[in-house]
DNA sequence: CTTGAAGCTATAGCTGCTACAGGTATTCAA
DNA sequence: TTGAATACCTGTAGCAGCTATAGCTTCAAG
C-alpha cells in the first residue's frame, strides 16, 4: 500500500494533483487507513504514470479518459487509439506552426528596432500599427 | 463617440472582452451615455487597437501592460521595450521546441502502431511505460 | 510519548476570456 | 409617436488543469 506522498514522489507530480484527479474522477478513489488517509495499490500507481505520461505528452484529460478507457479492452482493434493520438498530434503541429509564424514577426520587430527612443521605436509602432506587420497574423 | 459594438467590431474582439479589459484596468473607463451606455473616444480605440495586436502576438496582459506605460514616455530609451519583446521571444521559442520535440514522440508512437488489437498498441503499451520513450522528454 | 512531517477537507485563485440571466437603452421603420 | 428589434447594462459563473492557502488530524521515528 502506498501513500499519496509516495505516489506523488513516483510519479513526479503533487499530492494534490492527485486528490484534484480523484475529484474529477480520472483516478478511482482508493482505499483509506484508519485515520481517514488514502492507501494506494500498484493499479493505482501504474493508472497515475499512464496519466502523468500522457498530460507529458499534451493530452487533454479527456483524451487521457478516452485512452484510459479504450486501453481497457486488450481485444479491442486499436484505431481509436490511434485516431486519438492522431488528431493530436495534428493540434500539436497547427500549434507549432502559429507559434513560428508569430516568432518570425517578432524576429522581425525586435530586428528593426534601432534602440533609439520610445517615440522612434519600431516595437511600440508596429504594435500600434497592425497595417506595419508583414506576417499577415490574424487580429482575432 | 463609438459605442462598446463599434469598438468591438473595429478590433474584431467582443464586448465582454472590452469590459474584462476595463475591470481589470488595461483600459480607462469611458464616458457614459445619459442612459449609462459607454461612450469611447479615438484615444480608446488606439489604446484597445494596441492590446489586442499584442494580444494576437501572444503577449500577456502584464506585458501588454508594461509596453502600453513604457509606450507612454515618447523620451524614454526603448532598451525596456526591446527587452520585453526578447523576452516573449525567447519564452515563444522555448515552446516551440518543447512541441517539437512532444511531436517527435508522438509521431514515434503513431508509426510504430501497427493496427492491430489494443493487447498490443504501441501507443497504449508507451504510455504505460515511459522507459519505452527515446525523446527524454520530462515527466513532470 | 512526543514531535514534526505528512495527510485531511474545503475553498479560492491563477490566465484570458466567454456565457449566461434578467433587466434597460437606443435606434429605426411604420 | 409608437413599437419592435437590437444593443447594452450588471453580476455571476464557467472553461482547463492545476496550485495554494487555512485550519485541522494522523502517522512514523526516536
Amino acid at each position: 500500500m502506498f501513500s499519496i506522498g509516495d505516489l506523488a514522489r513516483d510519479t513526479g507530480c503533487k499530492a494534490e494533483t492527485i486528490r484534484y484527479y480523484e475529484q474529477i474522477r480520472l483516478m478511482p478513489e482508493p482505499a483509506r487507513s484508519a485515520g481517514n488517509q488514502r492507501r494506494y495499490t500498484q493499479r493505482h500507481r501504474d493508472r497515475l504514470h499512464f496519466i502523468r505520461h500522457a498530460r507529458s505528452l499534451g493530452f487533454t484529460i479527456d483524451d487521457i479518459r478516452e485512452l484510459l478507457s479504450l486501453s481497457d479492452d486488450e481485444h479491442r482493434d486499436c484505431s481509436a487509439v490511434d485516431a486519438v493520438a492522431r488528431r493530436h498530434r495534428d493540434a500539436v503541429t497547427a500549434r507549432i506552426e502559429s507559434l513560428m509564424t508569430l516568432r518570425q514577426e517578432l524576429d522581425r520587430m525586435i530586428g528593426e528596432c534601432g534602440g533609439g527612443e520610445v517615440g522612434q521605436c519600431r516595437i511600440i509602432e508596429v504594435l500600434r500599427d497592425h497595417r506595419l506587420c508583414e506576417s499577415g497574423h490574424p487580429l482575432a
